[in-house]
DNA sequence: TTTATCGTCATACTTTCGGGTGATTTTGCT
DNA sequence: AGCAAAATCACCCGAAAGTATGACGATAAA
């Protein structure tokens, strides 16, 4: 940038100069004071177009280029699934054990109750998800959004 | 873009006309020719720099914007994992059929087998995801990304 | 050609699951 | 206090799943 503004500057002292030098031997003695001016004008205009493109501040055209970025979606349990299929609190707990993978003999030991404790509520569950599997119990509870 | 060479060409005529007016009444008279031909150019470099400041190119600056899309990952099977752990093509078709909740028997007959060759399948697979129930293979294989 | 892997199937046995039934206790609400 | 819903537990039975072992043919690699 400064370094345009020093070319500009030199540039214009040279032309000055030249058209000093011109302007006593042609212009002034052919008394043709238009041209001289057209001239200057033609000059400094070429001059300063050309200086003002450079100063110019590039115009910046913002491209949005979309990113597919993958949304960690936080989980919100849908409740009004969650209420439609009558599931209780203890229910659900037991339905997101399952979903871990875990066995009733695990689960049972986690919450420390009976294996028939939790054979009894994962029936519930299934019956309440209309299932006859925990592996289904998981894909219909996840496509319910009961489940992430 | 039109406009603007127009308004630049209507400018440059009203200050000529301007300047002709100007020259046989006062420059001239006082024969300061230098003024003048300052003036002249001062004001057409100050013309010049506007336009050409217009005429600029403009730039263009690609701004990376990050938009978050729920989007359906189109998942991309992780081979590096599936060659680790050493599974088969057919081991894998399996494992697809159990991640989708199917039973051994089903399985069987979807693929038209003995329900037997599905559970030697499933052992080896289990085995090779050191893992020993289904809902834990299918969670591992998500896991490596051999599953959706 | 020999070896190794893969896919197939079988048999036997154990564990886990799921379905059904029934019972007792806890808890929340009126 | 009394009722309803929820939670707990038990027992049984059959089905499904998982474990272990062995076997046989096909095919690819060495």
């Amino acid at each position: 940038m400064k370094k345009d503004i020093l070319i500009y500057g030199i540039c214009c002292g040279l032309l000055i100069l030249v058209l000093r030098l011109v302007e006593y031997r042609f212009l002034i003695i052919d008394n043709k004071l238009e041209l001289y001016g057209g001239a200057v004008a033609l000059i400094f205009v070429v001059l300063g177009i050309w200086f003002g493109s450079k100063l110019a501040k590039k115009k910046e055209v913002i491209v949005v280029k979309e990113i597919k970025v993958k949304e960690d979606v936080p989980f919100i349990l849908n409740e009004e699934n969650l209420k439609s299929v009558g599931m209780s609190k203890r229910e659900y707990e037991i339905l997101e054990q399952v979903a871990k993978g875990l066995s009733n003999k695990e689960i049972a030991d986690t919450l420390s109750v009976s294996e028939n404790t939790i054979k009894t509520h994962t029936s519930r569950i299934f019956e309440k998800l209309n299932v006859n599997r925990r592996m289904q119990a998981i894909q219909r509870a996840k496509e319910m959004g009961l489940l992430p």
